[in-house]
DNA sequence: TCAAATTTAGAACAATTGTTCTAAAATATA
DNA sequence: TATATTTTAGAACAATTGTTCTAAATTTGA
Protein backbone atom coordinates (compact mmCIF):
# COMPACT_ATOMS: atom_id res chain seq x y z
CA UNK A 1 0.00 0.00 0.00
CA UNK A 2 1.21 3.30 -1.14
CA UNK A 3 1.67 6.13 1.21
CA UNK A 4 -1.33 7.94 -0.06
CA UNK A 5 -3.59 5.03 0.83
CA UNK A 6 -1.79 4.61 3.94
CA UNK A 7 -2.52 8.24 4.68
CA UNK A 8 -6.46 7.81 4.42
CA UNK A 9 -6.37 4.70 6.21
CA UNK A 10 -5.17 6.58 9.24
CA UNK A 11 -7.36 9.70 8.37
CA UNK A 12 -10.56 7.23 8.69
CA UNK A 13 -9.63 5.47 11.81
CA UNK A 14 -9.13 8.53 13.31
CA UNK A 15 -11.70 10.47 12.13
CA UNK A 16 -14.43 7.64 13.31
CA UNK A 17 -12.62 7.61 16.51
CA UNK A 18 -12.13 10.75 17.50
CA UNK A 19 -14.42 12.91 15.48
CA UNK A 20 -13.55 15.46 12.67
CA UNK A 21 -13.47 18.05 15.14
CA UNK A 22 -10.37 17.18 17.10
CA UNK A 23 -8.48 15.45 14.43
CA UNK A 24 -5.84 17.59 12.48
CA UNK A 25 -3.36 17.00 9.92
CA UNK A 26 -0.99 16.55 12.60
CA UNK A 27 -2.53 13.82 14.24
CA UNK A 28 -3.00 11.72 11.67
CA UNK A 29 0.74 12.46 10.35
CA UNK A 30 1.48 11.49 14.25
CA UNK A 31 -0.42 8.21 14.48
CA UNK A 32 1.59 6.73 11.14
CA UNK A 33 4.94 8.21 12.19
CA UNK A 34 5.54 10.50 8.90
CA UNK A 35 5.43 13.98 9.08
CA UNK A 36 2.76 16.71 8.79
CA UNK A 37 5.12 18.06 5.90
CA UNK A 38 5.01 15.25 4.24
CA UNK A 39 1.31 14.33 4.61
CA UNK A 40 0.68 17.57 2.79
CA UNK A 41 2.70 16.52 0.34
CA UNK A 42 0.25 13.44 -0.37
CA UNK A 43 -2.88 15.71 0.13
CA UNK A 44 -2.11 19.56 -0.20
CA UNK A 45 -5.53 20.26 1.91
CA UNK A 46 -7.30 18.49 4.49
CA UNK A 47 -10.45 18.40 2.47
CA UNK A 48 -9.01 16.21 -0.33
CA UNK A 49 -8.64 13.69 2.26
CA UNK A 50 -11.83 13.99 3.25
CA UNK A 51 -12.92 13.96 -0.18
CA UNK A 52 -11.00 11.16 -1.54
CA UNK A 53 -12.36 8.88 1.11
CA UNK A 54 -16.16 9.69 0.27
CA UNK A 55 -15.47 8.75 -2.82
CA UNK A 56 -14.05 5.32 -1.39
CA UNK A 57 -17.75 5.58 0.30
CA UNK A 58 -19.73 5.93 -2.62
CA UNK A 59 -17.17 2.98 -5.04
CA UNK A 60 -18.53 0.82 -2.31
CA UNK A 61 -22.09 1.13 -2.22
CA UNK A 62 -22.28 1.22 -5.74
CA UNK A 63 -20.61 -2.35 -5.82
CA UNK A 64 -23.05 -3.37 -3.15
CA UNK A 65 -26.20 -1.76 -5.80
CA UNK A 66 -24.58 -4.12 -8.59
CA UNK A 67 -23.93 -6.74 -6.51
CA UNK A 68 -27.74 -6.69 -6.05
CA UNK A 69 -28.83 -6.44 -9.99
CA UNK A 70 -27.03 -9.13 -10.55
CA UNK A 71 -29.90 -11.15 -9.06
CA UNK A 72 -32.98 -11.69 -11.60
CA UNK A 73 -35.60 -12.55 -8.81
CA UNK A 74 -35.38 -11.08 -5.19
CA UNK A 75 -36.64 -12.42 -2.19
CA UNK A 76 -36.73 -11.07 2.04
CA UNK A 77 -33.45 -12.93 1.91
CA UNK A 78 -31.66 -10.93 -0.32
CA UNK A 79 -32.79 -7.83 1.26
CA UNK A 80 -31.63 -8.84 4.62
CA UNK A 81 -28.17 -9.04 3.03
CA UNK A 82 -28.55 -5.88 1.13
CA UNK A 83 -29.50 -4.62 4.39
CA UNK A 84 -26.41 -5.85 6.28
CA UNK A 85 -23.85 -4.91 3.44
CA UNK A 86 -25.28 -1.42 3.48
CA UNK A 87 -24.78 -1.44 7.06
CA UNK A 88 -21.06 -2.77 7.33
CA UNK A 89 -20.29 0.03 5.13
CA UNK A 90 -22.12 2.74 7.13
CA UNK A 91 -20.14 1.47 10.26
CA UNK A 92 -17.23 1.54 8.52
CA UNK A 93 -17.66 5.40 7.49
CA UNK A 94 -19.22 6.35 10.60
CA UNK A 95 -17.77 9.94 10.97
CA UNK A 96 -19.25 10.67 7.10
CA UNK A 97 -22.62 9.87 8.42
CA UNK A 98 -22.15 11.57 11.84
CA UNK A 99 -20.92 14.49 10.07
CA UNK A 100 -23.13 14.38 7.04
CA UNK A 101 -24.50 18.17 6.83
CA UNK A 102 -21.79 20.05 8.15
CA UNK A 103 -19.69 18.14 5.89
CA UNK A 104 -21.75 18.52 2.53
CA UNK A 105 -21.73 22.62 3.31
CA UNK A 106 -17.95 22.42 4.03
CA UNK A 107 -17.21 20.48 1.09
CA UNK A 108 -19.38 21.50 -1.98
CA UNK A 109 -18.99 18.66 -4.53
CA UNK A 110 -19.98 16.07 -0.97
CA UNK A 111 -23.08 17.77 -1.36
CA UNK A 112 -23.05 17.21 -5.11
CA UNK A 113 -21.91 13.35 -4.84
CA UNK A 114 -24.74 12.59 -2.27
CA UNK A 115 -27.50 14.22 -4.27
CA UNK A 116 -26.36 11.73 -7.18
CA UNK A 117 -26.25 8.82 -5.08
CA UNK A 118 -29.20 9.17 -3.36
CA UNK A 119 -30.83 9.22 -6.85
CA UNK A 120 -29.31 6.40 -7.82
CA UNK A 121 -30.43 4.57 -4.99
CA UNK A 122 -34.43 5.68 -6.01
CA UNK A 123 -33.89 4.32 -9.02
CA UNK A 124 -32.02 0.89 -8.23
CA UNK A 125 -34.36 0.34 -4.88
CA UNK A 126 -37.71 1.17 -6.84
CA UNK A 127 -36.51 -1.29 -9.46
CA UNK A 128 -36.02 -3.98 -6.27
CA UNK A 129 -39.17 -2.83 -5.10
CA UNK A 130 -41.23 -3.28 -8.27
CA UNK A 131 -39.51 -7.21 -8.49
CA UNK A 132 -40.23 -8.05 -4.82
CA UNK A 133 -43.95 -7.04 -6.07
CA UNK A 134 -44.10 -9.22 -8.95
CA UNK A 135 -42.56 -12.00 -6.87
CA UNK A 136 -45.21 -12.22 -4.36
CA UNK A 137 -43.17 -10.45 -1.85
CA UNK A 138 -44.45 -7.11 -1.26
CA UNK A 139 -48.62 -6.20 -1.90
CA UNK A 140 -49.32 -5.12 -5.57
CA UNK A 141 -51.73 -2.19 -4.55
CA UNK A 142 -48.90 0.49 -3.16
CA UNK A 143 -49.50 3.50 -5.03
CA UNK A 144 -46.32 4.68 -6.24
CA UNK A 145 -46.47 7.75 -4.19
CA UNK A 146 -46.43 5.81 -1.37
CA UNK A 147 -43.81 3.68 -2.67
CA UNK A 148 -41.39 6.49 -2.59
CA UNK A 149 -42.50 7.99 0.73
CA UNK A 150 -41.03 4.19 1.90
CA UNK A 151 -37.87 5.15 -0.09
CA UNK A 152 -37.72 8.39 2.35
CA UNK A 153 -38.34 6.64 5.27
CA UNK A 154 -35.44 3.69 4.05
CA UNK A 155 -33.02 6.22 3.21
CA UNK A 156 -33.51 8.66 6.06
CA UNK A 157 -32.93 5.47 8.57
CA UNK A 158 -30.10 4.30 6.93
CA UNK A 159 -27.99 7.88 6.47
CA UNK A 160 -28.84 8.22 9.91
CA UNK A 161 -29.46 5.56 12.08
CA UNK A 162 -26.20 5.98 13.19
CA UNK A 163 -26.20 8.73 14.36
CA UNK A 164 -29.22 8.21 16.71
CA UNK A 165 -27.53 5.23 17.98
CA UNK A 166 -24.44 7.32 19.07
CA UNK A 167 -26.76 9.52 20.66
CA UNK A 168 -28.96 6.69 22.76
CA UNK A 169 -27.93 3.22 22.82
CA UNK A 170 -24.26 3.17 21.63
CA UNK A 171 -25.27 -0.26 20.31
CA UNK A 172 -21.57 -1.68 18.59
CA UNK A 173 -21.30 -4.50 16.30
CA UNK A 174 -23.53 -7.36 15.92
CA UNK A 175 -25.87 -6.32 18.34
CA UNK A 176 -25.72 -2.77 16.40
CA UNK A 177 -26.17 -5.15 12.98
CA UNK A 178 -29.43 -6.67 14.58
CA UNK A 179 -31.44 -3.51 15.59
CA UNK A 180 -30.53 -1.03 12.80
CA UNK A 181 -31.87 -4.66 10.74
CA UNK A 182 -35.29 -4.90 12.51
CA UNK A 183 -35.99 -0.76 11.93
CA UNK A 184 -35.10 -0.87 8.77
CA UNK A 185 -37.33 -4.21 7.91
CA UNK A 186 -40.05 -2.46 9.88
CA UNK A 187 -40.50 0.33 7.17
CA UNK A 188 -41.53 -2.60 5.06
CA UNK A 189 -43.98 -4.97 7.09
CA UNK A 190 -46.87 -3.35 6.94
CA UNK A 191 -46.65 -3.45 3.40
CA UNK A 192 -45.51 -7.70 3.12
CA UNK A 193 -48.04 -9.86 1.42
CA UNK B 1 -33.86 41.16 27.46
CA UNK B 2 -30.07 41.13 30.01
CA UNK B 3 -26.72 40.45 28.06
CA UNK B 4 -26.97 37.27 28.90
CA UNK B 5 -30.38 36.56 26.65
CA UNK B 6 -29.05 38.44 24.10
CA UNK B 7 -25.85 36.62 23.15
CA UNK B 8 -28.21 33.33 23.30
CA UNK B 9 -29.79 34.90 20.82
CA UNK B 10 -26.99 36.39 18.19
CA UNK B 11 -25.29 32.49 19.31
CA UNK B 12 -28.46 30.43 18.24
CA UNK B 13 -28.98 32.85 15.29
CA UNK B 14 -25.32 32.59 13.84
CA UNK B 15 -24.50 29.08 14.78
CA UNK B 16 -27.84 27.99 12.86
CA UNK B 17 -26.61 30.37 9.78
CA UNK B 18 -23.22 29.55 9.52
CA UNK B 19 -22.82 26.07 11.09
CA UNK B 20 -20.20 25.51 14.73
CA UNK B 21 -17.36 25.07 12.77
CA UNK B 22 -16.78 28.45 11.89
CA UNK B 23 -18.93 30.43 14.31
CA UNK B 24 -16.74 31.62 17.60
CA UNK B 25 -17.12 33.80 20.32
CA UNK B 26 -15.30 36.46 18.76
CA UNK B 27 -17.82 36.14 15.85
CA UNK B 28 -20.62 35.89 18.26
CA UNK B 29 -19.63 39.25 19.91
CA UNK B 30 -18.87 41.16 16.53
CA UNK B 31 -22.24 40.74 15.99
CA UNK B 32 -23.28 41.89 18.89
CA UNK B 33 -21.41 44.84 19.18
CA UNK B 34 -19.75 43.78 22.54
CA UNK B 35 -16.24 42.56 23.25
CA UNK B 36 -15.13 39.09 23.23
CA UNK B 37 -13.67 39.66 26.93
CA UNK B 38 -17.36 40.55 27.75
CA UNK B 39 -19.05 37.46 26.27
CA UNK B 40 -16.37 35.37 28.49
CA UNK B 41 -17.84 37.32 31.36
CA UNK B 42 -21.23 36.47 30.97
CA UNK B 43 -19.87 32.83 29.66
CA UNK B 44 -17.02 31.41 31.17
CA UNK B 45 -16.68 28.77 27.99
CA UNK B 46 -18.09 28.21 24.93
CA UNK B 47 -20.11 25.04 26.11
CA UNK B 48 -22.01 27.00 28.57
CA UNK B 49 -23.71 29.04 25.44
CA UNK B 50 -24.24 25.74 23.75
CA UNK B 51 -25.30 23.69 26.64
CA UNK B 52 -27.74 26.96 27.55
CA UNK B 53 -29.19 26.90 24.15
CA UNK B 54 -29.61 23.02 24.53
CA UNK B 55 -31.69 23.40 27.82
CA UNK B 56 -34.34 26.10 25.82
CA UNK B 57 -34.67 24.03 23.45
CA UNK B 58 -35.68 20.79 26.15
CA UNK B 59 -38.03 23.54 28.20
CA UNK B 60 -39.46 24.43 25.17
CA UNK B 61 -39.99 20.81 23.76
CA UNK B 62 -41.69 20.14 27.32
CA UNK B 63 -43.64 23.06 26.90
CA UNK B 64 -45.38 21.42 23.54
CA UNK B 65 -45.87 17.99 25.37
CA UNK B 66 -47.42 19.25 28.30
CA UNK B 67 -49.37 21.98 25.73
CA UNK B 68 -51.01 17.98 24.65
CA UNK B 69 -51.27 16.59 27.72
CA UNK B 70 -54.43 18.75 28.45
CA UNK B 71 -56.13 17.25 25.87
CA UNK B 72 -58.30 14.28 26.76
CA UNK B 73 -59.33 12.96 23.28
CA UNK B 74 -56.94 13.43 20.83
CA UNK B 75 -58.26 12.78 17.02
CA UNK B 76 -55.59 13.25 14.06
CA UNK B 77 -56.25 16.99 14.02
CA UNK B 78 -54.25 17.22 17.61
CA UNK B 79 -51.38 15.00 16.41
CA UNK B 80 -51.18 17.32 13.00
CA UNK B 81 -50.64 19.98 15.76
CA UNK B 82 -48.13 18.58 17.26
CA UNK B 83 -45.73 17.88 14.54
CA UNK B 84 -46.30 20.97 13.28
CA UNK B 85 -44.93 22.82 16.23
CA UNK B 86 -42.29 20.63 17.13
CA UNK B 87 -41.14 21.21 13.30
CA UNK B 88 -40.90 24.94 14.34
CA UNK B 89 -39.04 23.92 17.69
CA UNK B 90 -36.43 21.83 15.62
CA UNK B 91 -36.07 24.57 13.02
CA UNK B 92 -35.29 27.16 15.54
CA UNK B 93 -32.58 24.92 17.19
CA UNK B 94 -31.48 23.71 13.44
CA UNK B 95 -27.53 23.79 14.54
CA UNK B 96 -28.16 21.17 17.10
CA UNK B 97 -30.16 18.94 15.61
CA UNK B 98 -27.66 19.01 12.40
CA UNK B 99 -24.46 18.72 15.02
CA UNK B 100 -26.42 16.02 17.56
CA UNK B 101 -23.68 13.74 17.75
CA UNK B 102 -20.69 16.15 17.91
CA UNK B 103 -22.30 18.03 20.58
CA UNK B 104 -23.26 15.01 22.30
CA UNK B 105 -19.69 13.84 22.84
CA UNK B 106 -18.41 17.62 22.82
CA UNK B 107 -20.71 18.01 25.83
CA UNK B 108 -22.02 14.91 28.09
CA UNK B 109 -24.57 16.54 29.60
CA UNK B 110 -26.36 17.25 26.50
CA UNK B 111 -26.35 13.46 25.56
CA UNK B 112 -27.43 12.60 29.33
CA UNK B 113 -30.30 15.64 28.63
CA UNK B 114 -31.01 13.52 25.34
CA UNK B 115 -31.94 10.45 26.58
CA UNK B 116 -34.02 11.95 29.52
CA UNK B 117 -35.80 13.64 26.60
CA UNK B 118 -36.13 10.70 24.83
CA UNK B 119 -37.47 8.53 27.58
CA UNK B 120 -40.35 10.95 28.22
CA UNK B 121 -41.21 11.59 24.55
CA UNK B 122 -41.33 7.72 24.91
CA UNK B 123 -43.80 7.61 27.60
CA UNK B 124 -45.76 10.59 26.45
CA UNK B 125 -46.25 9.05 22.89
CA UNK B 126 -47.33 5.89 24.09
CA UNK B 127 -49.66 7.64 25.99
CA UNK B 128 -51.16 9.21 23.05
CA UNK B 129 -51.11 6.23 21.15
CA UNK B 130 -52.86 4.21 23.32
CA UNK B 131 -55.42 7.58 23.60
CA UNK B 132 -55.82 7.64 20.23
CA UNK B 133 -56.36 4.00 20.04
CA UNK B 134 -59.08 4.21 22.26
CA UNK B 135 -60.51 7.45 20.35
CA UNK B 136 -60.91 4.82 17.17
CA UNK B 137 -58.12 6.84 15.58
CA UNK B 138 -55.68 4.09 15.22
CA UNK B 139 -56.49 0.39 14.98
CA UNK B 140 -56.52 -1.57 18.33
CA UNK B 141 -54.52 -4.58 16.75
CA UNK B 142 -50.75 -3.17 17.14
CA UNK B 143 -48.81 -5.24 19.66
CA UNK B 144 -46.44 -3.10 21.76
CA UNK B 145 -43.64 -3.96 20.53
CA UNK B 146 -44.75 -2.27 16.66
CA UNK B 147 -46.10 0.39 18.78
CA UNK B 148 -42.91 0.77 20.31
CA UNK B 149 -40.68 0.11 16.44
CA UNK B 150 -43.36 3.52 15.07
CA UNK B 151 -41.94 5.39 17.97
CA UNK B 152 -37.94 4.53 16.98
CA UNK B 153 -39.04 5.65 13.67
CA UNK B 154 -40.92 8.66 14.59
CA UNK B 155 -38.27 10.16 16.60
CA UNK B 156 -35.28 8.68 14.12
CA UNK B 157 -37.18 11.15 11.73
CA UNK B 158 -38.12 13.82 13.52
CA UNK B 159 -34.64 14.34 15.15
CA UNK B 160 -32.47 14.15 11.80
CA UNK B 161 -35.42 15.29 9.14
CA UNK B 162 -33.55 18.60 9.09
CA UNK B 163 -30.29 16.88 8.53
CA UNK B 164 -31.60 14.93 5.74
CA UNK B 165 -33.61 17.95 4.42
CA UNK B 166 -30.53 19.62 4.52
CA UNK B 167 -28.42 17.52 2.38
CA UNK B 168 -31.70 16.39 -0.44
CA UNK B 169 -33.73 19.28 -1.03
CA UNK B 170 -33.68 22.41 1.33
CA UNK B 171 -36.95 23.43 1.84
CA UNK B 172 -37.84 25.94 3.86
CA UNK B 173 -40.45 27.50 5.66
CA UNK B 174 -43.68 26.03 5.01
CA UNK B 175 -43.13 23.85 2.15
CA UNK B 176 -40.33 22.13 4.42
CA UNK B 177 -43.30 22.13 7.46
CA UNK B 178 -45.42 20.85 4.75
CA UNK B 179 -42.79 17.74 3.50
CA UNK B 180 -42.38 16.81 7.22
CA UNK B 181 -46.15 16.78 8.23
CA UNK B 182 -46.23 14.09 5.10
CA UNK B 183 -43.00 12.25 6.16
CA UNK B 184 -44.27 12.11 9.97
CA UNK B 185 -47.58 11.33 9.12
CA UNK B 186 -47.05 8.47 6.52
CA UNK B 187 -45.34 6.77 9.89
CA UNK B 188 -48.72 5.75 11.29
CA UNK B 189 -50.68 5.74 7.76
CA UNK B 190 -50.50 1.97 7.67
CA UNK B 191 -52.04 1.46 11.27
CA UNK B 192 -54.92 3.99 10.83
CA UNK B 193 -58.64 2.74 11.24
C1' DT C 1 -23.96 61.45 46.75
C1' DC C 2 -20.54 58.16 47.33
C1' DA C 3 -18.74 53.61 47.86
C1' DA C 4 -19.30 48.90 46.29
C1' DA C 5 -20.49 45.81 42.89
C1' DT C 6 -21.14 44.78 38.18
C1' DT C 7 -20.23 45.21 33.53
C1' DT C 8 -17.42 46.41 29.85
C1' DA C 9 -13.45 47.06 26.33
C1' DG C 10 -9.37 45.86 24.74
C1' DA C 11 -4.82 44.15 25.15
C1' DA C 12 -2.35 40.03 25.87
C1' DC C 13 -1.26 35.04 25.91
C1' DA C 14 -0.47 30.45 24.95
C1' DA C 15 -1.92 26.80 22.13
C1' DT C 16 -3.23 25.11 17.87
C1' DT C 17 -3.98 24.79 12.99
C1' DG C 18 -3.40 24.40 8.06
C1' DT C 19 -0.01 25.08 5.14
C1' DT C 20 4.53 26.33 3.02
C1' DC C 21 9.43 26.23 2.54
C1' DT C 22 14.00 24.28 2.43
C1' DA C 23 17.16 21.06 2.30
C1' DA C 24 18.28 16.39 2.86
C1' DA C 25 17.39 11.54 1.88
C1' DA C 26 15.67 7.92 -0.89
C1' DT C 27 14.38 6.10 -5.22
C1' DA C 28 14.04 5.66 -10.03
C1' DT C 29 16.05 6.19 -14.53
C1' DA C 30 19.46 6.45 -18.08
C1' DT D 1 27.38 5.06 -11.76
C1' DA D 2 25.51 9.60 -12.31
C1' DT D 3 21.64 12.36 -12.72
C1' DA D 4 16.91 13.50 -12.21
C1' DT D 5 12.78 12.79 -9.70
C1' DT D 6 10.16 11.80 -5.81
C1' DT D 7 9.61 11.60 -1.09
C1' DT D 8 10.58 13.00 3.39
C1' DA D 9 11.48 15.65 7.93
C1' DG D 10 11.35 19.51 10.31
C1' DA D 11 11.45 24.33 10.87
C1' DA D 12 8.77 28.32 10.09
C1' DC D 13 4.67 31.28 9.43
C1' DA D 14 0.58 33.63 9.70
C1' DA D 15 -3.98 33.27 11.26
C1' DT D 16 -7.13 31.96 14.58
C1' DT D 17 -9.03 30.49 18.91
C1' DG D 18 -10.55 30.25 23.66
C1' DT D 19 -9.59 32.44 27.47
C1' DT D 20 -7.52 35.62 30.97
C1' DC D 21 -6.15 39.98 32.80
C1' DT D 22 -6.40 44.83 33.81
C1' DA D 23 -8.27 48.91 34.22
C1' DA D 24 -11.91 51.88 33.11
C1' DA D 25 -16.81 52.79 32.88
C1' DT D 26 -21.33 52.03 34.42
C1' DT D 27 -24.87 50.77 37.51
C1' DT D 28 -26.63 49.83 42.08
C1' DG D 29 -27.78 50.59 46.70
C1' DA D 30 -27.37 52.86 51.08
Amino acid sequence: MNTKDKILQAALALYNQEGIRSVTTRHIAAVMGISAGNLHYHFKHTEDIILALFEQLVVAYDQIVQDMAIHTALNMEDLKQCIDSSFRLIEQYRFIFINFVELGSWIPSIRASYQNLVARREQEFLRMFTDMVDDGVFRADIPPAVQKGILRHLFLISDFWISSNELREQLRGDEALAVYRQDVLSIFTPYLK
